[in-house]
DNA sequence: TTTATTTTATTAGCTGGCTAACCAAATAAG
DNA sequence: CTTATTTGGTTAGCCAGCTAATAAAATAAA
């Protein structure tokens, strides 16, 4: 490990840097959902949905890297706005399962067209080989914080 | 702005990895500033006061980009363990100046040998080259997010 | 000078995250 | 078969963020 400067300066950190970057971006996703009624949190559970539907929470936690109760809160928020429904599942009575409703299949398309709107701003400043070394290297720290295996995403 | 692409993949965005980078960082964080009783928000304003003490709390938010409630409450908690104190400024009654204890000094020390340990953990998997890229990039996502002008900090 | 506006800070209440503690169901061990 | 462990989920309670509303002080405007 490479020595602790003399003069340390946190704001010259990657970790500083990307502290600050993380919730400056928080506050822009809120924002852009907030426009079609939803919170950032439901749009990521509303995603592994459309990708995979009928996942369980645990399923919906660990694609998302997040605890169990941060997905419970979310589903149950989305269930409240009819986007999504759960349902027991038969064989084992300790999970259920959620599905988009058509409500929450039909909103799809709002939320891709507000993403994509953030994404553009987002990567305004960057040209197209940054975009790729950028979308590469938060990957690799992504996966180092989580200890995910790389390219297990299909 | 470029069209939205006819398939749409969330996980392919910048937003997405963005997103989820962020979460694991904070966890990450977070858990590094609790081996030593602080909170990653607390260490964040302790930062900008060992870089100028007596800040006011609307300094510090502006420094940070964070609302004026946040700030408040991360003193408030910082003032309850002893590493912060406020005072009243003389010629304005509204605001108060945070100053660092002598404590809040002594711990200076600490936090930077753990802030400079998760550095090294982030940046393990990256090269010289893709640091200073990263910490570039960041910068101007976090530029375009706050809207401020970049090289305002010393 | 009086009134209107801006500024600083706090309180209340929300979502996004977490851990700890708990329950019930499923599975493994004995 | 019975007990112990693991697993899926929820509840409670915490901090990191936010906005809205409030209060008080400072400043600008009339």
């Amino acid at each position: 490990m490479a020595p602790r400067p003399a003069e340390f300066v946190f704001e010259q950190t990657i970790s500083f840097v990307l502290a600050r970057t993380s919730t400056a971006f928080r506050n822009s996703l809120e924002k852009s959902m907030a426009t079609i009624g939803l919170h950032a949190g439901q749009a990521f559970v509303l995603i592994e949905l459309w990708k995979r539907n009928g996942q369980r929470q645990i399923d919906i936690a660990s694609q998302l890297n997040l605890a169990a109760p941060t997905v419970s809160k979310m589903i149950k928020g989305l269930v409240e706005i009819n986007l999504v429904r759960v349902q027991k599942v038969e064989d084992d009575a300790r999970s259920t399962r959620a599905f988009v409703t058509e409500k929450g299949l039909a909103i799809r398309a709002e939320v891709e067209t507000q993403w994509h709107e953030l994404e553009e701003y987002t990567l305004a400043d960057l040209n197209e080989t940054e975009r790729l070394i950028l979308f590469d290297l938060l990957s690799k720290l992504r996966n180092t914080y989580t200890g995910r295996d790389p390219e297990e995403d299909e």
